[in-house]
DNA sequence: GTGTTTGCAAAGTGTTTGCAATTTA
DNA sequence: TAAATTGCAAACACTTTGCAAACAC
């Protein structure tokens, strides 16, 4: 597995998109790219905050989080109805989803051949392709 | 494609799994399971009810949607955190998922080969692949 | 009769929004 | 100082739940 971000360019990802480094979006950048591969959903992100003594309101990491999207910095992963996953992996890759612990963890494009698709609806084109293997626990 | 259900049998759905034919869950079995495939959000079998001069509250037609997919005549699928899907093929298969029209549409396995599988994370197991083609209109 | 099922209304949950105060350039 | 951003609290949309009345067997 390749890391595209080796360490940490907060700053770098903000300034790349063309937002302004405001404090709170420098502890957020901070915590989602510091150059592993996460998969946060905003309380987690919240909790982070609080954790390191910092403050950033739910509202503000809501936004925060679907301007990154937006913006490219970000993709957003659906697996549970109860919550969005945003993923610092914005490249093409699956995922695993463990229904246990509700954790997802990547799946290289690389360790999946998918074969031809069939063509898509009229009028449609393809955006994505979003491959979920769930798994649940062992007793 | 083939068709598991060539004509309905909503009686024999719900006896085969041992629930009471009650009047409402025969209505929604009748909209359910009238042997096409079909991808259902509870709003939208709420209002085909009511457009058949029936009613069925919609909190019994959540209820009715999960114990139908916990005795495995439904599925469930996850593609838009706004609301859930279920989805009257129970067998495996995979989605194209229209984002402008909010569509899902059968992609049968057959029609998409998919290779090995990663081995899942330590202590669980695989217990479905769920493929979700993204499209979005085009201009 | 007895346990199951329903429907209403209320509550719950994750998320979004309006808006005044604050911050950035 | 003009425009962007934040945070609070309220609003929101979808979904679940408590409970009394109705129903199935």
């Amino acid at each position: 597995m390749i890391l595209e971000r080796p360490y940490s360019r907060p700053l770098e990802q903000l300034s790349s998109v063309g937002l302004r480094p405001t404090s709170q979006r420098m502890i957020l950048a901070k915590l989602l790219f510091d150059g592993t591969r996460r998969h946060v959903t905003a309380e987690m992100l919240h909790y982070e905050v609080l954790k390191s003594q910092k403050k950033v309101s739910l509202a503000t990491i809501y936004n925060t989080l679907h301007i990154f999207t937006k913006l490219g910095l970000l993709r957003e992963i659906i697996v549970d109805s109860d919550c969005s996953y945003f993923d610092t992996n914005t490249t093409n890759h699956h995922h695993f989803y463990r229904e246990d612990t509700r954790e997802l963890i990547d799946i290289d494009e690389s360790d999946i051949q998918i074969g031809l698709l069939p063509k898509p609806p009229e009028g449609s084109q393809i955006t994505r392709v979003d491959m979920v293997v769930r798994t649940k626990k062992i007793y």
